[in-house]
RNA sequence: GCCGACGUAGCUCAGGGGUAGAGCGUUUCCUUGGUAAGGAAAAGGUCACGAGUUCAAUUCUCGUCGUUGGCUCCA
């Protein structure tokens, strides 16, 4: 007998080799029929894994996250086998569930398949998946693996098992279909009834763009087909919330051709929203001891080989820009770091004086590859809300963790909850791709680490994802559709410093280098905003809407007191437009609803008599007839409780 | 940069080898209206650009540019 601990925390005792489908069976019938996958001792098992010893259970349905993996997972091998069956000769390559579905990544071997084919393969999954075919695990050793593959004439599966250990490989079988897989499945391909493919792309092998490019194609599934018909509702949603979408309907920002790729224009509206933003960072930094510096959009090339950004990027880059004179080389800044540190450069410095924080919305440019460029999340020509604190080793600490809580109170300022805290460190294996001393990289690591655990932050720390020339703490929140961006960071970087030379006097009369933090707590205007919008879906802060009210006259005989309203708002700082055309109530109030205005003033002959304003909410809520003295304040005290100060 | 899809009026989109359509928006006229679309008329397009096939191309083919979904990259 084994002991099985389940989640309530109840111990049962059942035969050894139970499966957690018996398990399952023994407490009811129902939890049985939903029962897709298991968790034993914290690893997923299959449900007809036996299980051997004690320990702790979980048995997962497809509400649980790791029910809906091993589920898609399991679609994924479906996909195959009908791509299989379809196109003969593919060679199959990988294919995991991922946060929304799965997908498989094959080789057609010259064969085409595109969306049009879609349907037909959707219908092949499902014909295949009622046949109700078991997954069934087995292990097969390295020889017999190779030599399977090896007939299939299959490179990437080969390469795969070459990197298995002896013992560990295992296939997992359904039906007519067999599969290199390490585990993670529902019981048997019936469960699944609703299948869409929703894309394909190239993807490169192994994701190493010298690699051969793959044909990926993702999906998603479920039990239901009414969850699916939900889960595609959903993303309909999203996609209205899209901020190109909205950033044009709400003209805020525009591209154009002529302009140049990745360069946003800023209309006046987004122009506007841009600059409330900016003072609002710009009123926390100050009560945080940043000062505002300003530097060029250009520099000597001579200023990026003493960073290391032209070493690092500069192939890569928009080129460097010519000048009359020969020999003079000049770029377009792609970073603010370099100017900065020759602002802390133009005078010299006790350690009295320092931290010295240096903040400026510094616009920069790259030339990022075409492929990647979207909307305003990444651009060409972009703002980052940049400043640099140069500080002595011993008040990193504290300097870093003050940052966190600025960055902390611009999210919880704009509504951004669901962020995701990432460490990113250095590649050890990989050395070539930073700058500096191993020594400062374990004391920049260190300090970000430290910070955050004071801070009480919850982070994963990715490796390899460091800046070349040090660690950075990120701050990732995700748009719509569900992609993540970077918006805020902070980095330490001890190298900078030294290869600008950068000193203070101590306390000892001897020269010592400072420790510099990059930040910016927005990231890029550009991108924040881009993420605003969809987080907001236009419904930004009453502080940062474009237009906070909009008058809508019943007739066009009360314009002159329309108008006279119109001035009042102006003088009580409320921004307001005057919606005097000749349509009806129901028209205007329909435009102003979809134009997102927050407040309708309508204004007809009552409001005449009786020198007030009827407000209506967006949404529809109705606050009756008020004066306009009482409509500002309202919007007042609604601004005041959206916006709070900053305190140190 | 790579793979796929797409590009028709200001916007959203339909159409299709014989030089174009709808809705919304715009303008004008009628209507002067009380909480999510009042009525009528008009203007508006080298069908992204270039080449090829064809008697004929916006439609088919190729290329370029742009957009888009991914991949790679992201100081």
């Amino acid at each position: 007998m084994i002991n099985i601990t389940l989640p309530d925390g109840s111990v049962k005792q059942f035969d050894k080799g139970s499966t957690p489908m018996n398990i399952a069976f023994s407490i009811s019938a129902g939890l049985a029929r939903n029962v897709i996958s298991a968790k034993f001792n914290d690893n997923v098992v299959e449900t007809i894994t036996p299980l051997e010893e004690d320990g702790n259970l979980v048995l997962l349905t497809f509400k649980d996250d790791d029910g809906k993996q091993a589920f898609w997972h399991s679609t994924a091998h479906l996909l195959a086998q009908a791509i299989t069956k379809l196109y003969p000769g593919v060679n199959l390559t990988i294919g995991p569930s991922i946060e929304k579905g799965f997908y498989y990544d094959v080789d057609p071997n010259g064969q085409a398949i595109s969306e049009n084919d879609f349907p037909e393969i959707e219908k092949k999954m499902l014909e295949l998946a009622r046949g109700k075919h078991d997954f069934q695990m087995h292990p097969v050793s390295k020889t017999e693996a190779l030599e399977y593959y090896k007939t299939k004439n299959n490179p990437y599966k080969v390469e795969l098992i070459e990197n298995l250990t002896d013992g560990e490989i295992t296939f997992c079988d359904h039906d007519d279909f067999t599969d290199l897989c390490r585990g993670g499945h529902i019981p048997n391909t019936g469960f699944i009834k609703a299948v869409k493919l929703m894309n394909i792309a190239g993807a490169y092998w192994r994701g190493d763009e010298n690699n051969a490019q793959l044909t990926r194609i993702y999906g998603i599934s479920f039990p239901k087909q009414k969850e699916l018909k939900e889960y595609l509702e959903l993303l309909e949603e999203a996609k209205k919330r899209d901020h190109r979408k909205l950033g044009k309907e709400m003209k805020l920002f525009a591209f154009s051709q002529k302009v140049g790729l990745g360069l946003p224009l800023w209309l006046p509206k987004g122009a506007a929203l841009r600059d409330r933003l900016e003072k609002f960072l710009k009123d926390a930094q100050e009560n945080a001891g940043y000062q505002p510096v300003v530097s060029p959009h250009i520099g000597q090339k001579e200023l990026y080989m003493t960073s290391g950004h032209f070493q690092k990027y500069g192939e890569d880059s928009f080129q460097s820009i010519k000048t009359p004179q020969d020999g003079e080389e000049y770029l377009l800044k792609p970073m603010n770091c370099p100017h900065h540190c020759e602002i802390y450069n133009a005078q010299t410095w006790s350690y009295r004086d320092l931290p010295q924080r240096y903040a400026e919305f510094g616009t920069v440019y790259r030339y990022e590859q075409s492929g990647e460029l979207h909307g305003l999340t990444r651009v060409r020509g972009f703002t980052q809300d940049d400043a640099h604190i140069f500080c002595t080793p011993a008040q990193l600490d504290e300097e870093f963790k003050k940052v966190i809580d600025l960055v902390l109170y611009v999210f919880g300022s704009l509504g951004f909850e669901n962020f995701t805290a990432q460490v990113s460190l250095r590649d050890t294996e990989n050395p070539s791709k930073y700058i500096g001393s191993d020594e400062n990289w374990e004391k920049a690591e260190s300090a970000i680490l430290n910070a955050a655990e004071e801070k009480g932050l919850t982070y994963k720390i990715v490796k390899g994802e460091a800046a070349f020339y040090g660690p950075k703490l990120d701050f990732m929140v995700k748009d719509a559709l569900g992609r993540q961006w970077q918006l805020g960071t902070i980095q330490v970087d001890y190298n900078l410093p030294e290869r600008f030379e950068l000193e203070y006097k101590g306390s000892d009369n001897e020269m010592h280098r400072p420790v510099m933090i990059h930040r910016a707590p927005f990231g890029s205007l550009e991108r924040f905003i881009a993420i605003l919008i969809e987080h907001t879906g236009g419904n930004f802060p009453l502080w940062l809407m474009p237009e906070q009210a909009t008058i809508l006259s019943i007739s066009e005989k009360y314009e002159n007191y329309s108008k006279k309203v119109l001035s009042l708002l102006k003088k009580h700082e409320i921004r307001a437009t005057f919606d005097n055309r000749g349509e009806t109530m129901g028209k205007k109030i329909r435009e102003a609803e979809m134009n997102k205005t927050p407040y309708m003033l309508i204004v007809g002959e009552s409001e005449v008599e009786n020198e007030t304003v009827s407000v209506r909410k967006h949404g529809g809520e109705d606050l009756g007839q008020m004066s306009i003295t009482s409509f500002a304040e309202i919007i007042n005290a609604q601004i005041d409780k959206e916006i709070y100060k900053f305190e140190v």
